[in-house]
DNA sequence: TCTGATGAAATGTTGAACATTTCATCCATA
DNA sequence: TATGGATGAAATGTTCAACATTTCATCAGA
């Protein structure tokens, strides 16, 4: 967006490169739940030596997108149902604690100005992808108005760990307007000052949003295989 | 403490090791802020090879025990007014969101009793290292309240992360009884209920601990080199 | 069916080598 | 004196190859 950041020049290296790109990867569900990921295959298909391969690994197992064991190597974490509750936990604390920092100074203003427009987005949203996004940028406003980038970060890697789940996806499929309305409420409750009604409503959105992705995936189980799988296939 | 969970084998592999030694030299100020790691010289000393030990700096710069420029190497951060700023911001934020989870249930209970023990060990504390391990057990079972382990392993980094600074160990020098003072008045009001007063004593708390931290920061100033030195020291 | 031996395959770790980058030093120039 | 490159040593980034150790599937035998 601003031409002038030009000068901000961060190189990446090869571990971060590969990482971005299986990044990528796992937060498509191209690389889905389960897998689990050879390091001599992989390293070949990527065109990198192991051991940067491998220190990609530990770049994304850092952001909860991997899962290592020793001697057992890494697979794509399949989120149970405990480590859901503590994901929604987290990201119930962290909205909690951003909804209550935000006052009604300029500062704050500017908070709910941003929630606002994001709520118009998932109105004008014309896919499940865009929704999702949309509802990705709103909540991460509530967050951001903490002000801290540790608690910004564990706030991404919170989300990431979410998209990882099959489920999240299809979970909000069909209730733009619902889903606008609700937000909305937490909206009007912080432009009048009344955080606490504000937060609680935003709680009540998470828990929705968790028994939804809870259902959805309980009734992706059938589909599922249990048992991990090797990547890339063997075509 | 348990003596049935010997069955929970788990192994460290070489790197983790190699964090795990260098951790500790960095929180017990072994390994000053500002010291620049040497890849070969340190793995020849720590007697692993030069992937390992870049192995363990990353397990290091994760918790942000260590800062890593690609090409220039790893550091120790000295952590800047800005950086402070941030972590504490973060640390209320956590806490915050803590105190308002102790609700008065017997999970709750077990929270503030564990609160009312580390202020026993405050009082009965005989140097300052008692004294402030007294301090990080009150401050984390309030965020363990929760119930989310990513919240306690952030809280986890943020504490460490303010250990590095050498002026921490001396922050709370001399007032033992003060300390255990206004650390009671989040129980009370606490075990009344009254949630936004606690909270709001905490935040104080917090805040008096980061300007104590600012002034014992800026009053060492003279004494620190700034430009990053070698370790290890050449003998 | 269960148990344990067996061996292939995967991961963990090391060492050496080489490419690239950084950094201090020195020198020429204004 | 200060500025601004060249220069080269030292440090980091990456790869390759090898070996140790562990896991895992398979299978023979009780």
């Amino acid at each position: 967006m601003a031409s002038a950041s030009r000068l901000a020049i961060d190189q990446w290296s090869a571990p971060q490169q590969v990482a971005n790109g299986l990044r990528d990867l796992l937060l498509t569900g191209e690389i889905p739940p389960g897998v689990k990921l050879r390091e001599v295959q992989l390293s070949k298909e990527v065109g990198v030596s192991r051991h940067t391969l491998r220190s990609a690994f530990r770049i994304l197992e850092a952001e909860g997108l991997l899962q290592h064991s020793l001697n057992r190597g890494v697979i794509v974490p399949e989120l149970s149902e405990d480590r859901i509750a503590d994901v929604f936990k987290a990201r119930k604390a962290l909205e909690f604690t951003g909804v209550h920092s935000i006052d009604l100074d300029e500062a704050g203003r500017r908070v709910i100005d941003q929630m606002e427009l994001s709520i118009d987005r998932m109105l004008s949203s014309r896919d499940d992808v865009e929704l999702a996004a949309a509802d990705l940028e709103y909540h991460s406003a509530v967050v951001a108005a903490v002000g801290s980038h540790m608690i910004d970060e564990l706030y991404r890697n919170i989300q990431a760990q979410l998209r990882l789940t099959r489920a999240w996806a299809v979970r909000t499929r069909g209730d733009r307007e619902l889903m606008a309305k609700t937000h909305e409420v937490v909206v009007r409750f912080l432009r009048e000052g009344r955080k606490a009604e504000a937060a609680s409503e935003l709680m009540s959105i998470n828990d929705v949003g968790e028994k939804r992705l809870l259902t959805a995936m309980s009734e992706n189980r059938g589909t599922e295989t249990n048992r991990p799988v090797a990547w890339p296939p063997d075509d």
